[in-house]
DNA sequence: CGAGCACTTGAAAGATTTCAAGTCCAGTGG
DNA sequence: CCACTGGACTTGAAATCTTTCAAGTGCTCG
């Protein structure tokens, strides 16, 4: 596991008014981690840094504080896949028993709370409400989990991207009124979705080329048309 | 939820029976299921029944005692996926909190333990040892489901025919010697890995051209070479 | 301002799917 | 008991989507 800077005592300001501020998407999650206030600790990562690697002892659980998170997977060969992204809120590092089966990199200069995981299940193990809650979070990833097998077994290139863009600004678009970041690169996307980063690029092109979607700085993207994306992405709900 | 035969009493002999042998892959899991031993109920299904449909409330906890399940989930247009194939000793119907993820339905003649959900929920809000333990299998299912996403957004068919076939010998050939049976269909195998049933049949008969696998009777299959499988399978370990 | 990297774009190649017949086997009825 | 029929599986050929290979283009960071 790669060298951590411990975040100075007053950046814990900035801890609390995220917690505060953060999305209604998972409520169950924080509420779990309420009980957990004192176990917590601030650290910051930059950009492109290791949080843990795959196979590491999963000694730790982790929560987004602020910035964003990949998780993703090596094959010997070289061909990768990313599992989630992880936005303020998530929890992440829950993925395994004994080691982490992906590793977890900053996508951006990020702020994480971390949690002994030792000392959670100890804490888990008195407390049943607990450990309920840690399985709701489970079953959560276990749900996002069981869609990404739908993306990535059964889907066409446009629809995962169209799917992805939507999901992507469900989370971020609050903010920043329509408009949302890809803090990840081409690449990211690629391994997420199973493709290569030339069928991404030319799909958001395409997307562009339409209307559906405008690009402001390659990074930025404003969703103009939300029923096309919608019905490019068939699914019909969730 | 299509309608349940109830088990005569004397079945429960097999039931017992069945989880003394159950393979030992996933022992936690019964560990836990022992504590439970009161709430489950045998039941009955036949081939191709429907045991829960995707979206049903998840009143119950499944597990396999005989035979074999596949839970699956339909797009609107049909495309189909499979999540899983459960096995003696393998539980299921922990997907969701509210609604099930995916329908499943009975791949054979198959007897199942049915516990209530509510019920197994209230014992584990007093015993936070059999909370943990439901999590601990939550977390396998997760495991699980990483691999799955590894599969279906990286690997070639070959890749994921090997690995299946791999990973369904590892469950099955124990007690076979060698040979196994594939108790899914062409259509099920191929709706799990990803690909059009074409594809898994074509593969299939180069493996068999090849002397990697022999098919006896076109659902019993024995490995000849496992070290081709193995590296046609790609992944080293697991 | 320049270099390098990320992204885009184009053209060719390839893997898998789609469409279309066969073939085989299991279960059925004679 | 055996031929028959239908569904599941296999096989072939063409089509298609995505990838691969190969240049561009344009940010972004020194």
């Amino acid at each position: 596991m790669s060298g951590h800077t411990q975040m100075p005592a007053l950046q814990l300001e900035a801890i609390h008014g995220a917690a505060q501020t953060s999305p209604k998407t998972l409520p169950p999650m924080l509420a779990a981690l309420n009980l957990l206030e004192d176990l917590g600790t601030p650290i910051m990562v930059r950009r492109e840094q290791e949080i843990y690697a795959q196979d590491d002892q999963a000694d730790y659980y982790y929560e987004v504080v602020t910035g964003s998170v990949r998780t993703v997977r090596l094959m010997a060969d070289g061909r990768r896949q990313v599992s989630e992204f992880l936005m303020p809120g998530d929890v992440f590092g829950f993925d395994a028993l004994d080691t982490y089966d992906f590793a977890a990199e900053a996508l951006e200069d990020t702020l994480l709370r971390r949690l002994p995981r030792r000392r959670v299940e100890a804490l888990a193990a008195q407390h049943a409400g607990l450990s309920q809650q840690l399985r709701r979070m489970m079953n959560e990833k276990l749900r996002q989990a069981h869609e990404r097998m739908m993306v990535l077994g059964r889907m066409t290139a446009s629809e995962r991207i169209a799917s992805f863009l939507l999901h992507v600004a469900e989370r971020a678009a609050v903010r920043t009124g329509g408009q949302f970041d890809l803090t990840m690169s081409r690449r990211d996307i690629a391994d997420y979705l199973g493709l290569t980063i030339e069928t991404v690029s030319r799909t958001l092109t395409m997307l562009k080329g339409d209307g559906t979607i405008a690009m402001l700085k390659k990074c930025r993207i404003e969703i103009r048309n939300r029923a096309a994306l919608e019905s490019m992405a068939s699914e019909p709900r969730h």
